[in-house]
DNA sequence: CGGTTACTTAGAATAGTTCTAATTCTCAGT
DNA sequence: ACTGAGAATTAGAACTATTCTAAGTAACCG
C-alpha cells in the first residue's frame, strides 16, 4: 500500500518551511514524521523517545526547536490541557480536543464550519479572534477515537 | 455602597468549603477575596503579591494550597493558555476566555446556554463531556472588557 | 485541657522548558 | 572542489512554575 503521502508529505514540509525562509533538515523531517505516524498528542519527551529510534544522536533541545519551528509554520498545533507538558498535534483541520479524564487520552473532534461561525458570533464587537480552541473534558467510551 | 456580597460572600466560601469537609481559614478567605477584587486572571505569583498586602506572613506554598482548594470546591476556575503559569478566575458562570495576544490580557466572554448545547452536539456518541472550555485568541479593541 | 486531625510554613526537590556558547552543516559564489 | 556567511544542532547549564517534605501551629472533640 503506497499512499500518495509518501511523496507529498515531504514536499509539504519542505514547502511550508521554505515559505518561512527555513530549511528542511533530517531532524525536522523525522520529528514531523513521528507526529504524523502516531497521532496521540505526544509530549516533547515522548517525541524525543520516538525520534531516537530513527536518529539516536538527536538532542532534546533539537526536538524542542523542531517542534517550535513546525508550530511556527502552521504544520503542527501545540495544545495545553491544564498544567503539564505541552502536547503536539499534526491535524490541521479545524478540530476540538476531547480529553478523557480517566485515561488521559486525547481525541480529535472535527468541527463543522457552521459551528465555528456560531461560536465566533458570541464575541461582542471590539473583539477580533484569529483562532479559537475548544477543549472538552469527560469520559469516552472504550475504543472510540 | 454596601453590597449584599459583603455578607454573602464569606458565607459562600465557608459553605462551599464545608461541603467538602474543609474549613474556612484566614488564608483561604484572603486568597479568595483577592481573586474576587481584581478579576484579571492573575497567576499564583500575582495572587501571592496581592495577598501579602493584607497578610505579609503568608507563604507561597499556602497560596498554591489555597488556590488548589478553591478549585476543588468549584469556587474558582484554573485556566491554562499555552505554556506558562496557571491563571485563576472566580467567575462561575459559563464563559469563554478571550486572550489578547498583544497585551496578554484575558477577558471573560459570557456563553449563552444555547451555544453550549450546540457545541456539545458536535460530540459523536460515546463521548460524554463533563465540561467544555473555549479560548479565543486575537486582539481586542482598547477599553473593552 | 489532651489527643487528633487539619492547616500552614520554609525550604528542598522536581518537571518542563529555554538559554548559551560552541560546533557542524548547507548553500552561494567563486 | 573551496570558502565564507548564515542556519541549524548540540550538550549542558539555567530558569520557572509547581509540588513535596517535614516540622510547626491552630482548631475541634471528647
Amino acid at each position: 500500500m503506497v499512499s500518495p503521502d509518501s511523496t507529498t508529505t515531504p514536499d509539504l514540509l519542505a514547502r511550508k518551511l521554505a515559505d518561512s525562509g527555513l530549511r528542511s533538515t533530517p531532524q525536522r523531517e523525522v520529528v514531523f514524521n513521528v507526529l504524523l505516524n502516531k497521532r496521540d498528542h505526544p509530549t516533547a519527551d515522548e517525541v524525543y523517545a520516538r525520534v531516537r529510534h530513527d536518529m539516536p544522536t538527536i538532542s532534546l533541545a533539537t526536538v524542542y526547536n523542531c517542534l517550535e519551528t513546525l508550530v511556527q509554520c502552521n504544520l503542527v498545533r501545540a495544545v495545553n490541557f491544564e498544567r503539564g507538558p505541552t502536547r503536539y498535534c499534526p491535524n490541521l483541520r479545524p478540530h476540538a480536543h476531547f480529553h478523557d479524564e480517566q485515561t488521559g487520552a486525547t481525541y480529535d473532534i472535527d468541527l463543522p464550519a457552521v459551528l465555528l461561525e456560531k461560536v465566533n458570533a458570541v464575541l461582542p464587537s471590539g473583539y477580533d479572534a484569529s483562532s479559537v480552541e475548544i477543549i472538552f473534558r469527560g469520559k469516552a467510551a472504550r475504543s472510540v477515537g
